[in-house]
DNA sequence: ATTTATATGTTGCATATACTACTTTTAACT
DNA sequence: AGTTAAAAGTAGTATATGCAACATATAAAT
């Protein structure tokens, strides 16, 4: 068999052009950057952008923090059960709970605050105000 | 406890201005886009962009797959052992094997480009020439 | 008020991912 | 040649994610 794809001669899109490939590319790459500044604090790129949200939502409805993230409501169910099994989060025990963080987790919001700054100093580097721009640009089409 | 952040008054960046959640949730976004569209095909997205890959590198060593695509060595291990149970992927029985899609894998290339074709043209449309050159800004400025 | 429909949450299952430790193979050095 | 170092692959473990199925609670309709 020749394998001759008859898509590639005049192929409209390469594929190495794929949208969603190079967005899930270029993410590892991102959260390998963050992995490698947070790998003294014992916590996970995931759990500490839930931190942050849940640090300015205060007190909310779990459901609230999927919309926010655009998580499955089950993904969301079990982030959060870890961050309680830490200690960073506290949940009603209502059929429908509600999700707060605990002392400790503002503590901890606190310690990674500064860190984050520094990676984000970092990437803003890397990136630039036109890749940074680009991100935005990206969002704003998504969300329509 | 008054959980009054003292970064929150002229705090640099905010939170949600995070680059890895804000990459993270895009891709999510973008990926549940192909979902919808691959629904029929019994395939996902991940494998669908190792399909591709491999349509174009021939017959490689394994290893290869996950320096093109930035993927963790034992992931890149994990998810050719799917696509070789699914039959669309062939390996050598050497310790350090080399990979390469069989007939049906390259049927399924062939099946699946132009779904991703279509894919591909609505994305194209929702972020437009300027979302476009953003993604490849953000690339740009990630390899170096 | 009862029934129906919708929204929310959890569990089971499968894939995706990375890190560590271990194995094996190849390369380098002497 | 023999030893050491580096590279590549696999298996174990944990987190992350989504979908389907189910359970429960709230809202809507009659």
């Amino acid at each position: 068999m020749q394998h001759i794809n008859r898509y590639i001669c005049p192929m409209k899109y390469d594929y190495s052009e794929c949208i969603g490939s190079r967005l899930r590319k270029i993410s590892r790459m991102v959260d390998s950057h963050f992995r490698q500044h947070l790998v003294d604090f014992d916590i996970t790129e995931n759990q500490m952008t839930i931190l942050f949200a849940m640090s300015k939502m205060k007190k909310v409805e779990q459901g609230r923090i999927g919309k926010y993230l655009y998580l499955e409501k089950s993904t969301v169910s079990r982030n959060i059960k870890l961050l309680e099994k830490r200690g960073f989060v506290s949940r009603s025990s209502d059929y429908r709970p509600t999700v707060e963080l605990t002392d400790e987790g503002y503590k901890m919001v606190e310690t990674l605050t500064p860190v984050w700054l520094g990676i984000m100093d970092e990437l803003v580097g890397v990136l630039g105000s036109s890749g940074l721009d680009g991100l935005r640009n990206l969002e704003t089409k998504m969300r329509t």
